[in-house]
DNA sequence: TACTACATGTAAACGGTTACATGATTGC
DNA sequence: GCAATCATGTAACCGTTTACATGTAGTA
């Protein structure tokens, strides 16, 4: 079995609720948990025919006038088993996050004080650029899930985007006004 | 050029300080900016003798008895050109960063709410595990780097470190309440 | 005796994205 | 007429890690 390759848990994660295409994963994973996960089609598509070799889904084919025809997964109880197994074992590693603006913080000594006030502005803007799609998504989630059993667990995801995103610019202010007094 | 690779920006940086060799940088890394950026010899070996190619470093090879010569790589003038070009660039994408933590609480309604707080209890942790030698990383830096040029930047990654972390176990806390009374 | 530190390097595999191919329908 | 949406899929490439190969010297 792969080492580090979570693609198959994802999918059977939402195949779970519900029989779903290729595409319509794609777009589930886009306005559901795309602030901490990513799938590209290029993963996607071959891990749904892994799925289906390995009897952890179905496929049946549907056919629509003047479009493609629909390809869609249903998950089976074996792949049901093989989720919550999954689901059920503690996270192993923390991978850590390569990032370039520490890069950059820490090579801050090259350019000037003004530059890398400069630089951290910039990241700060994007932060709050995160924050706001963060909330706008916490709203529309409030508004049309909140009845949903998954609600409570969905807003922890987006509770804790908020959470690290706000100490981050948390962090550029505090970084901004030391830098400040250099 | 390189898409997304920053590794050549990283051992440039490296060599600005001093010259070095390959296993001399990775144990460098390792003590640096191992909590925010990680190079492996897979990547550290081929990238010097890139820059070598691109004349942005020299290599002299050291004698040494009765172990394997050292190669001692030196940036050039046009690697410190080359250096100091990227880090003015601001950073264009900040990439997202795959959480399986997330992941499985995003799915937890498919588990006890009992299996979910176990789930964050042990994530917390290994936070704590992480703020630990975040902590005794800052303390050494204060009491053996505290004049050197670079240690106002080097102790901004630090506490950038300390927040995430630190935000992250607080949301752990919040989460486990949460639960606790669902 | 075995492990760790020193030191260099490569090949294979893995995980993932991007770009491309194909093509109908709907809305501006 | 053009862009977007629906829909499936692959090939090429990129970035990275892991495992291996090689060998000495010191230490527990």
């Amino acid at each position: 079995m792969s080492r580090e390759n979570k693609t198959m848990y994802t999918l059977l994660g939402l195949l779970m609720y519900s029989p779903l295409t290729g595409y319509e994963i794609k777009r589930t994973i886009e306005s559901s948990i795309k602030h901490f996960w990513q799938e590209s089609y290029g993963q996607i598509y071959p891990t749904l025919k892994k799925l289906v070799d390995q009897e952890l889904a179905v496929v049946h084919i549907e056919k629509v006038e003047g479009k493609p025809d629909r390809k869609v997964y249903t998950i089976t109880e074996q792949g049901r088993q093989e989720f919550i197994n999954w689901l059920e074992k503690p996270i192993e590693k923390i991978p850590i996050h390569k990032n370039e603006l520490l890069l950059k913080v820490f090579y801050g000594q090259y350019l000037t004080v003004e530059q890398n006030i400069e630089q951290i502005i910039q990241y700060r803007q994007k932060m709050e650029d995160i924050l706001q799609t963060l909330n706008t998504t916490e709203q529309f989630l409030i508004s049309r899930k909140k009845d949903d059993p998954h609600f409570d667990y969905w807003m922890l995801t987006l509770s804790h985007g908020q959470s690290i995103v706000k100490a981050t610019i948390q962090w550029c202010e505090d970084s901004i006004d030391i830098l400040s007094n250099k």
